[in-house]
DNA sequence: TCATTACTTTAGAAGTCCATCATATAACGG
DNA sequence: CCGTTATATGATGGACTTCTAAAGTAATGA
């Protein structure tokens, strides 16, 4: 069993930031209006996500803090795309392992007995409705 | 341009929850372990994360929590797997976004403009050697 | 220059995350 | 039952995140 090396650790710390970048349901849907349009104006990722400016904002700033977008200034609006197509792969993923969180979740509710371990089942599953998923 | 549905806040949470789990060096290492090893005991994540027992089950209680991994204990040992295949796929896809990310990095180091947009390179890349990536 | 639009940053409160130290729990054999 | 091993949980302080409201900045046309 290899060890951590201390080395990595910078590596894993920008990979992490990655992922913190898509750690919140308002940046997620950010990353999937970008994913659908090539790039989008802040208001109109203002109207997508239902976010005040000064919100939004910070978010956006996120974001590009950890290289998920980029911006670009055109005249009074700033248009947003993502930083590199990968991006949208991680969505993708993320929505298929969802979609077996789900599943897995409503088996269970529905009484039958979890895959392997002895992991409690989350209640996330009974919380979520069955909204179409992205 | 659709707006965001409060109906499917719930789901985005569950996905955020995901990314979450994933937000941390340690835990980003105990998952890649997992990708490796069908399933590993505490103490072979204690060796391989280089963590101290306590903060290690912390981690894997978020992981847990998550339901990125799932636990069995036998007898006095508990063996840890990745909940879903799709995890060990982020995995990948992050790799491979990072590998981008860094040779974007590099590129702008070395006085070559950015591909698009105005945001201003990340200093990470500066302060990552070019360690063997997973 | 001024007013307006689009977007960003700041400040503050409340909540969350993380590492460390201490303690608790589960399993097992003598 | 007791001691030991393996692992989990609790408490805490400091750092970080998120939302709201206010203020600041950039671009533009009159």
């Amino acid at each position: 069993m290899d060890r951590f090396p201390a080395a990595d650790a910078p590596l894993y710390e920008v990979k992490a930031n990655l992922f913190k970048g898509l750690s919140h349901p308002v940046r997620i849907r950010v990353l999937e209006l970008l994913a659908d349009t090539a790039e989008v104006t802040v208001t109109e990722l203002m109207q997508g996500t239902n976010q005040e400016a000064s919100n939004l904002s910070q978010h956006l700033a996120v974001l590009r803090r950890y290289n998920l977008v980029v911006a670009q200034r055109r005249g009074v609006q700033v248009f947003y795309r993502l930083a590199y197509p990968q991006v949208a792969d991680l969505l993708t993923v993320a929505r298929s392992l969802l979609q077996q969180l789900l599943h897995t979740t409503t088996q269970q509710l529905a009484g039958f007995s979890p895959p392997a371990g002895e992991s409690v089942p989350s209640t996330a599953g009974a919380a979520v409705k069955e909204a179409p998923l992205r």
